[in-house]
RNA sequence: GCGCCAGUAGCUCAGUUGGAUAGAGCAACUGCCUUCUAAGCAGUAGGUCAGGGGUUCGAGUCCCUUCUGGCGUGCCA
């Protein structure tokens, strides 16, 4: 569907027109004075300077020209704003075509593109923490409005599986047990299928192993053996199949339990057979240059501003870094998947990694022109005093945790409140701890650092996941004592609560593509938040079962009907949905 | 040193290519449940938009500069 700034600006920008000023000065916004208005037009303003004439002057002759019909109020006040408020008319049936329209009209501005979305990231070596909580939700909340906006979306894990983090795991275990068979070399027979340590044993190794990496000694050993994993030594090839085997199975079961599902679970292991080619021709062809014993690509531009140190293609012991997997994994993207844009979930201090990766994929070709490079880089999650988030212990908390704890503090209310059966609970309360979880980080900027804090994002008042779902609930507990209500059409608005809600309505597909146009899902959170405030101030000024007037009645319902499936698609999007009764 | 990002109400944050009176939530104070879920709604109070210059009819927004904080700055990811 047109959007409603586009056709009443196509209109204002006649109106201009036909009063002898430049189209272009005709673009409409909607009102940042409510109270005044509902969409303005400055253009008399900026017209005013180039024409060398009062502003009011532009603003009268083109209110002129504006047909009547489609509005309730058109006026050009001093110093010359025009401000427009719609018909109810027009907004009648603009609404009722969203009702009617697949997926409320929203213009697929994806369709027939694909992107690739890379947001995992999680590392094989340890199970996830606290610090893979922004990139699994952010990450999927992106893919899941791309999909919706009509885009072919692959989202991919991209696990950490093939870097210095495996050699340090090889290295600890030749150290515990050096008489395992993987490490001998003259072992030929069949390595066994049981892997030599549990999940929770390799919980506790990695870091261990990460500790040690100031001893030299120690440091030359993991390296060493990530440059014989990567070159295909036979036993640490199978230790490392028991690593992803063991981690793997572990990661599913998280990503699951938060309502997060990639398409590819693919790793910088499976770039491994794509570096061999590549290396070798970036070399050729003079894209790759040695420097200080590693082959670099400088990546240097035209007007730099600050220095920017080459990326490293291949290290100097001869082993392959993150720069290495991640331009490797774009030849097999480009080359199975052939999208238009690439979107990389990560922190944000890896700002500097992509774009040397970005501007190397450029540079050598791999990435054309066609397909579009975007890092998202998102900001740190720290406690709740704004430090970052440690347990008691001072050790780094555990995702599985945290959703534990959100959960159980969730119970409590919902036990308390008692307006859900016994056997209803858990479900309940599992959807309320996602909402908590995922609107409380969703709701903030991506770049921006924020702080956890359990007990604000659950709150059940205010901007937070909750309130969005009971706004829902309340809607869906009316909608089932009314009876049938799918086919109810939009009425008129029959107030001012229910006009303003239905300006917030007609605002989704704008705010979706704000959204997707920013990679900000906050974007998204601000749009349900003001939309669930309309139906609230609506609710609570109308009544609307006891309506006595049934056609009345029928356009109440129809409307709120449609702003719960407004909201709850809106929220599918984010990650999370809304229980019957809370 | 250089670069990037940030600084808005007591706290946590919005603020859409520069527009009218800088907005929410929390916390504080005040109202509204015999009526569709009060996890709600309405209201009061709270601001030199870090400081200083500049551009403009108009600046939280653009430019310059200072201060403060975070992060990055070749072989970790």
């Amino acid at each position: 569907m047109e959007k409603i700034l586009d056709i009443i600006t196509a209109k204002m920008q006649q109106a201009f027109a036909d009063a002898g000023y430049d189209a272009s000065f005709g673009r409409v916004t909607v009102s940042n004075r409510p109270d005044l208005c509902e969409y303005q037009c400055n253009g008399a303003l900026a017209a005013a300077k180039q024409y060398k004439c009062a502003p009011i002057q532009i603003a009268n002759a083109v209110v002129e020209k504006l047909n009547a019909d489609d509005y309730s109020m058109i006026e050009a006040v001093m110093p010359g704003f025009i401000n427009l408020k719609l018909s109810g008319h027009f907004l009648k049936n603009y609404l009722e075509e969203m009702r009617t329209a697949p997926d409320f009209g929203v213009q697929k501005v994806g369709e027939g593109k694909t992107i690739v979305v890379d947001y995992g990231g999680a590392n094989v070596a340890k199970p996830l923490h606290i610090g893979h909580l922004r990139p699994a939700i952010i990450g999927e909340a992106l893919k899941r409005l791309h999909k919706f906006l009509g885009y072919n979306t692959i989202g991919d894990v991209h696990l950490g599986d093939w870097g210095l983090q495996m050699g340090l795991i090889i290295a600890e275990l030749h150290e515990r047990q050096p008489e395992l068979p993987y490490f001998d070399p003259d072992f030929t027979g069949e390595y066994p299928t049981e892997s030599p340590f549990t999940i929770s044993e390799l919980e506790e190794i990695y870091p261990t192993a990460s500790g040690k990496k100031s001893d030299p000694e120690f440091s030359h050993k993991a390296h060493q053996a990530t440059f014989e994993l990567q070159q295909g030594h036979r036993g640490y090839r199978a230790i490392w199949q028991h690593i992803m085997n063991v981690s793997v199975a572990d990661l599913r079961k998280n990503y699951d339990n938060l309502d997060v599902h990639f398409e590819k679970w693919l790793g910088e292991s499976d770039a491994d057979p794509y570096i061999p080619e590549m290396v070798a021709d970036l070399k050729a062809r003079g894209i790759a240059v040695q420097s200080e014993g590693a082959w670099v690509i400088p990546v240097t531009e035209e007007g730099d501003k600050k220095e920017m140190p080459p990326m490293i293609l291949v290290k100097s012991d001869g082993s392959s870094i993150y720069a290495t997997t991640d331009l490797a994994t774009m030849v097999q993207r480009m080359q199975d998947w052939q999208p238009h844009k690439m979107l990389y979930v990560t922190d944000k201090r890896q700002n500097l990694h992509f774009e040397q990766v970005f501007r190397a994929a450029r540079k050598s070709g791999i990435v054309g022109a066609e397909t579009e490079l975007e890092h998202v880089g998102f900001g740190t999650m720290n406690g709740a005093d704004g430090k970052p988030f440690k347990t008691r212990d001072g050790g780094v908390l555990r995702l599985e945790q945290l959703i534990t704890d959100m959960t159980d503090f969730v119970r409590g209310k919902v036990v308390e409140n008692k307006i859900v059966s016994e056997d209803e609970v858990e479900e309940t309360t599992r959807k309320i701890a996602m909402a908590a979880l995922k609107y409380g980080d969703l709701s903030n900027q991506p770049t921006k650092d924020y702080n956890f804090d359990m007990e604000r994002f659950a709150a059940f008042e205010g901007n937070t996941g909750p309130y969005i779902l009971y706004t829902i609930v309340r809607i869906k507990s009316i909608l089932a004592k009314y009876g049938p209500w799918e086919h109810l059409p939009i009425c008129e608005p029959a107030n001012d609560y229910a006009k303003d809600l239905m300006l917030s309505i007609t605002k989704f597909g704008p705010a979706m593509e704000a959204a997707l146009q920013n990679s900000a899902p906050n974007q998204i959170c601000a749009y349900i938040y003001e939309l669930a405030g309309a139906v609230n101030k609506f609710y609570h000024e109308t009544r609307i079962l006891g309506e006595e007037n049934e056609s009345l009645k029928a356009g109440y319902i129809a409307l709120i009907a449609l702003a719960k499936n407004i909201l709850e698609t809106s929220i599918s999007l984010l990650g999370f949905s809304a229980p019957e009764k809370m």
